[in-house]
DNA sequence: ACCTGAACACCGTTCAAGT
DNA sequence: ACCTGAACACCGTTCAAGT
């Protein structure tokens, strides 16, 4: 129903500046990135920034949304060329790589699973929740996940896996490590006793 | 060696107040808490909060410091009235709770098990590291724990467990879940295949 | 319709002046 | 030895004035 009227030439042009200058301001300094110092990079008053994203929240999504994309690609190559259950296992690896190794891609990510947050019912959300909805239920089916667990639980899981890796300082070794974990339990391999 | 000279009567009544202050602060407003915010409470400069401590880490850590005794306390306390592999879990469980419930406490425990940071050297990082050790050692000895874990990797995820059951609306149930998930697997019970 | 940039409130941090 | 509070730099956010 809304039309989207096409924006006004300039405004079009600010727009796309200010998510270049998103993109390289979040990658790096992080999710905190000053506001004001990207305006300036884009050339444009800090005004025009909060016209066109009322937040901070928004602008990381927007300047993030493709790798979102991407990720979620992902999932299905893998669920491709992988029995279920090691594509599920394969695509938190890369979703939690690529938290880390993208400077404020965490943060963001980790908004779209929050309940109470504004991020949580954006494309973005929508995008990495269907992506794993799809693993979690080719998994299930195929008996290598606990019938249980929720798509939901498992991002948020995975976000949580990401934070434990990110105060080691091999961070990139510790998420194997961690999500092994996860996936296999911290109990020893079913010793069946009395 | 170096005798703590007793600090002036002056001196020791600020400090005491910044540390009531920031207590309250922090637990209103989370580890951000404003410090100009604390100064103000405790009716101190700011130069006298930095004088006592030169960064907010040395703030949060000495204004939770009793509440990482306790916990680290309850640590022996579960170990005397439950078999070694449910002391953990227990510990573990309230150690999440604790660092939900108590506003900023998350962030200070993550800090002192985080590899670079300034925290992972202090007392309060030596607490917690070292009741954490005492319940690995029994539970590995007890054959209820992966006797590849270190406690620290445990501290770390408990750190994530916590960040992810806190982007949960039922936080606090979500915990226990998310916990379980850790400690059994995703994967399902040991079904002997092929 | 969109942009600009001044303006405001707020915050962290430092330091010269005081006692 | 310790405290005070002014001062500076920086940031998020708003809005009146422009085109």
């Amino acid at each position: 129903m809304t039309q989207v009227r096409p924006m006004r030439a300039d405004a079009r042009r600010n727009y796309e500046r200010l998510l270049k200058a998103a993109a390289e301001a979040f990658a790096e300094h992080g999710e905190n990135a000053s506001l004001d110092d990207i305006a300036k990079r884009a050339g444009v008053g800090p005004g025009t920034l909060y016209r066109h994203f009322p937040n901070r929240r928004a602008l990381l999504e927007a300047a993030y949304l493709d790798r979102i994309e991407a990720i979620a690609a992902r999932a299905g190559e893998l669920a491709d060329s992988l029995p279920p259950g090691e594509a599920l296992r394969a695509w938190l690896y890369e979703l939690c790589v690529g938290s880390l190794q993208v400077r404020g891609l965490k943060a963001l990510l980790g908004s779209a699973v929050a309940d109470g947050s504004p991020g949580a019912g954006t494309a973005c959300a929508a995008c990495v929740r269907g992506a794993a909805a799809r693993l979690v239920e080719a998994a299930r089916r195929d008996g290598a996940l606990r019938p249980d667990v929720e798509p939901v639980d498992l991002l948020r899981l995975a976000h949580g896996v990401a934070t434990a890796a990110e105060l080691a300082d091999e961070a990139g070794g510790r998420i194997r490590r961690y999500l092994t974990l996860l996936m296999e339990g911290l109990e020893p391999a079913a010793a069946p006793s009395d």
